[in-house]
DNA sequence: CCACAACTGTTGCTCTCGCAACTTTACTTC
DNA sequence: GAAGTAAAGTTGCGAGAGCAACAGTTGTGG
């Protein structure tokens, strides 16, 4: 009965637990922050923008919505409501594909690359604000290799992902191939 | 201390931007596979498990809905259907309180002590392995830091909310209920 | 040529969440 | 003590996302 002794080591237990929730506030934190900003300032959700930034920055300012539901670590369906919204405010137009019937592109429009270019800044401006403005250049490092050890233990590192002027939306991958 | 000038050059801009979608990608990766893992092998999302980790350990094994709210960042609302949710399935009740008959507690159960301390070896278990299993003791100090700078930061650090005792500490042993 | 499997994108359904309005209760001020 | 204000929690509503089912298209084997 006398289990008194429940603070034997659970303060090597509990580091991990409590950076792990850190990582949750933080990602949060930031997210609702850059969130607000952008929509006050753009009119555009982190989402929207993320798509938009990758649409215009593919080749030929297109991509297959499949693709882009790849490269954003978003289901199918999301996608389409996605590309739904952008397209009803012209910002990105669905275009057929000449020797494959069953794809449909999503392409940027003019006033889609406006609202992009005029989105990057302000994104810019509220990551150093929120993000990296309370850390070193040391932290930066150490944090980015810890975020990629984590992403590459568990088969989720991929270049091409992270590079770029976009952002990321948190999402689970579903069927990938 | 990283005392590394700071406007070294240009490339250096780059660098935040896609540690915040690490860290995003990060959190997504690690959260679709505890919840998953959670939900196969407990039977509850991780929010459900949050509340009734915060809840059975606080003292008495109750907690107000507007205190949950606060320790969770969610909204009020959010934490009324949670406890709604959680209710149905017997695992918490809802308890008034004598001096304040305008606060509702979200009480433990027998029940949902058990499913909590069912749940939480399952989560340790997956944070393990595709957390910190990745990771040596120095990269989740210095992750654990940089995480806390930017709560600090951005004014979102409170201890009591941050320090993930929640989950370690089993309350007072109080079958009185 | 025809049946059949595989793939692309859309739609219906459901789930969770936040905001704003509302009800009930406590506190402050006169 | 009464009026007004603030706080706690619940509810209606809408937004956004995923899953499963579906229709249209392409390619393959008999």
């Amino acid at each position: 009965m006398g289990s008194d002794n429940v603070c034997v080591d659970t303060r090597r237990e509990v580091e991990p637990f409590g950076t792990w929730i850190n990582l949750l506030q933080a990602q949060a934190v930031v997210t609702e922050a850059l969130e607000a900003l952008l929509e006050a300032q753009a009119g555009l959700s982190l989402a929207e923008h993320e798509a938009l930034a990758r649409v215009s920055s593919a080749p030929e300012g297109r991509l297959k919505m499949a693709e882009l539901a790849g490269l954003m670590l978003v289901s199918k369906s999301g996608v389409t409501r996605l590309i739904d919204r952008l397209e009803r405010r012209g910002l990105v137009e669905r275009t057929t594909c000449s020797t494959d019937r069953r794809v449909t592109y999503a392409a940027i429009t003019v006033e889609g690359r406006r609202a992009a270019e005029r989105a990057n800044p302000v994104l810019e401006a509220g990551l150093a604000e929120v993000f990296s403005r309370h850390l070193g250049a040391g932290d930066v490092r150490n944090l980015r290799r810890s975020l990629r050890k984590i992403l590459e233990g568990n088969g989720k590192w991929e270049e091409e992902r992270c590079s770029g002027s976009f952002h990321e939306a948190p999402a689970p991958v579903r069927s990938s191939r």
